[in-house]
DNA sequence: CGGCGCGAATTGTGATCACATCGTGCCGGG
DNA sequence: CCCGGCACGATGTGATCACAATTCGCGCCG
């Protein structure tokens, strides 16, 4: 019912998680939007059980955020969250990427620069969800050549909690006079330049801590 | 139940959660150990349910670890693991020093001077859990001050993963010749030099690195 | 004496139910 | 017209049960 592509079968709670975890980051659950567990269940043809493991597992990543009566809603970070968030990822993501850096090959940059266009395209269309799904896409392709889980894993769950705000930043500016720095961790991979390619990663990311501040509700 | 001295009602799956948490954080649970739903359940006078979410929370943030067939244990991270898990310590400590520095007093610093008094003899009496558990203590205490509740969470997490080598490490060397950067740090907080404490912060976890790494078995 | 297959006990998964609590909307009084 | 209390519905929590897959031990065969 679910996704019945991949021959390995998957447990219903592993679906309903990887369900909410890809709504969650291509911004489909809106942030503040409240989920409760026999909605989340129903939704997604399975019982209350499975529904509960999932939705617990994005709590503990942070991505879900629970009221202390139980309540579950997608967190919206505010202005102090996000610039923890994105100082993590300037911190983290450079070095997954120099990670990747031995083992990266032609054909690899060359997947990298068809989704740096498919971003680019996103962008001038406003698809907001296009423009962060594709995002993510970069980042994580090239990440996943470090063959670092643990690195990873990190990343991904402040990944988690910064899309939704992503989805609204994308949807509400004009996407102007945004600088490129993909083309020049393309370039810094191809010339095998750690340095180049770590500057280019945190410039990338600090470019997006700007961006969000602006929509992020302001901290205390 | 278990502990009805807190006036606050806590929900059984919370306190299973706290329970083996803190248990793998003191290396109570060994690594490779392996953990049955119904046993954890028994054991803590809970049924299934609460029980199944606890441990699944602790499968998210990588503290403990499920196999294809769903059976858990307390992962033994190998030598690469350990690399990328003090990796990022060394990355995101310094990070949580510098932003607690601003917000620290002469109360504080006392505090923390009698945690690393006490590291120091559980040091020397060959309390590895006591060390490991001070440890945690020092940095915890120290980085709550940050008042960044993101780049804890993500700190916490790591600290959930490498804290059972930790013990099995402090267990098994002779603890001897460990230059204290503790105390480098604690001069660096009363200068309110950020700059000095980095660096005793990052010195400190990429000391523990080089002892994890002799305890852990080879990576790939 | 050692490897191997088979069966029983164990284990994770998912569904369903009972219950306490919380949120919400409605209604009556000021 | 507005505010406050009350009742009903909705929601999270935890327990229990049925089931399928897996693991492990025991006995048998080579």
């Amino acid at each position: 019912m679910n996704a019945p592509s991949t021959d390995a079968p998957v447990p219903a709670h592993e679906a309903v998680y990887r369900a909410l975890r890809s709504q969650i980051l291509d911004g489909e659950l809106a942030p503040g939007a409240s989920l409760t567990l026999r909605g989340v269940a129903e939704r997604l043809g399975v019982s209350m059980t499975p529904a509960r493991e999932a939705v617990r597992r994005l709590v503990a990543e942070r991505a879900l955020a629970m009221t202390d009566t139980g309540r579950v809603q997608v967190p919206l970070p505010d202005a102090d969250a996000l610039d923890e968030l994105f100082r993590a990822r300037s911190l983290l993501e450079p070095e997954l990427a120099v990670r990747a850096l031995p083992r990266i090959d032609k054909a690899l940059i060359s997947q990298l620069r068809a989704i740096d266009e498919r971003l680019g395209s996103c962008l001038e269309a406003g698809d907001a969800a296009g423009y962060v799904r594709a995002n993510n896409a970069f980042h994580g392709l090239l990440y996943s050549r470090a063959e670092a889980p643990a690195l990873m894993a990190l990343v991904e769950s402040v990944w988690l909690q910064t899309s939704p705000v992503m989805r609204r930043v994308y949807g509400r500016t004009g996407t102007g006079a945004l600088v490129d720095y993909h083309e020049a961790a393309l370039d810094a991979l191809a010339a095998r330049d750690a340095e180049a390619l770590a500057a280019a990663i945190r410039s990338d990311v600090e470019q997006g801590m700007m961006l969000a501040r602006e929509a992020a509700p302001p901290g205390r």
